[in-house]
DNA sequence: GTACTATTAAAACATAAATTATACCGCTTG
DNA sequence: CAAGCGGTATAATTTATGTTTTAATAGTAC
């Protein structure tokens, strides 16, 4: 069994078998998505949870003038909208990148989640507040550093995450996205981005070839990139630790 | 009666006069923290939840090098910390610019909140996930956009907020802050910061004297910065909406 | 296999913003 | 009242990144 989502949320809270039940139940449809397709577009209430499987999927919002912005990058086992029910309408928009497969949850499903399942509920807002802190590195990223460190930055989270899900080695994770979308993730034109790459591949740092990272020093890379991944909450909570709200 | 609290929450459910008196009782012993000091360090686990009740603070991250970006704001009626007993420590810190008058809740006090209180709950919940559409704005006005319209989407942004609590006119607001964390928060230089104020002057579109920001024309700053509240979700929820989680 | 398209690479030039330095103003504080 | 300090205002120089263009690949469709 190597279900994303359970694998992700066991980092979240302490899971019993019956919530790993719960939960591989949830995820049992899958949907493809094709390339280049919105999930969730922006202005809209979408009545469905959804949830990616397969592949990347990314929050994004587009300017009057067609500038867009990357907010997030949606691996296996995250979610792309548990928010909306409080807030009424999507901010921003989710789209799929290179296509990825989603699971599609009714809202009330997830009511009933919250109501009889304690431990997965707290998982479920442990998430949400990662991708909050997550959002607040983006920005420290994007405010403080230079090209270069944003996207060695931008890939050693990118390896952490997916080892979580199992979706990364050691050394190594694919990730099919073009250059053009790493300039709208950073906020630097394309031409840049590429100037980036050569760079960090000069270096030694980083090897990007068809979709594939390599990284030949982890170690190096991050400090490079003063990564730390505290920020991603994933030492498991222990036992004593007091329930906040949410859990009955 | 104008408490800061209680007019934000107003905008994330529906709260009855019972809630109100709660609320109101919750913030009864305010602290004055002087300026410059830390509310919450990174790295602590704070046994209370902080609220301001007067003046900012600001959410913030110091790296290595000692360049600082902060990443929020926080006025009169904002939580400082309210998901730190989900993630364990502060991944960052909350501090003062000017001094504030704060209120310190035991998290003890929190939990009796969301287990009996189910709107207060959802208010919170709100709170939370406009906080974290805040911080998705900022990343998308960094990414995107030039020093002076950065500038002067902060400026309407702040606008808006204050005048939910009271604490902004039609067309100006105290802001006791300095061009230098302003330079902490939009990723440039002070010198730069002072360029871009000089700028929006001379086009009429801010007026910013000893820690007082006029707008002459909102509207028209708001087409400058392309700012659309939207994303701060104010408008009142209304009575038919379905509860989500964390209301039993 | 050929043709078509998307993506990456690379060069030349333009510009926003950083850096550094210095002068200025308005408060405190002694 | 002078001295010191935090904050603001400018200017000169340098650097990172943007813009535009054209070429070289790689993937995909016919």
């Amino acid at each position: 069994m190597s279900n994303p989502l359970i694998m992700k949320l066991e980092h979240g809270a302490q899971l019993t078998d019956e919530d790993r039940a719960v939960l591989q139940h949830l995820t049992g449809t899958t949907r493809r998505v094709a390339r280049h397709m919105d999930i969730s577009p922006e202005g809209e209430r979408p009545e469905d949870v959804h949830l990616v499987m397969q592949g990347f999927a990314c929050r994004y919002k587009t300017l009057r003038d067609g500038r867009r912005q990357i907010m997030a990058f949606l691996a296996p086992g995250d979610f792309c909208d548990l928010h909306v029910a409080i807030l009424g309408e999507m901010d921003h928009s989710i789209g799929t990148g290179w296509g990825c497969t989603i699971v599609d949850i009714p809202r009330s499903t997830i009511e009933d989640l919250t109501a009889h399942h304690p431990r997965i509920t707290r998982a479920l807002w442990w998430a949400t507040l990662v991708d909050e802190g997550t959002l607040r590195a983006w920005l420290v990223n994007m405010g403080q550093c230079e090209a270069d460190r944003q996207m060695a930055h931008l890939i050693c989270e990118l390896h952490v995450r997916l080892r979580v899900v199992g979706l990364a080695g050691n050394d190594s994770f694919e990730f099919p996205i073009t250059q053009e979308d790493l300039a709208d993730t950073l906020g630097i034109t394309n031409v840049h981005v590429n100037r980036v790459l050569q760079d960090l591949r000069a270096q030694g740092l980083v090897e990007w070839k068809s979709k594939r990272v390599r990284i030949p020093d982890v170690e190096r890379l991050r400090a490079f990139a003063e990564f730390d991944p505290k920020y991603l909450h994933l030492n498991r909570r222990s036992e004593d630790e007091r329930p906040f709200w949410g859990t009955p």
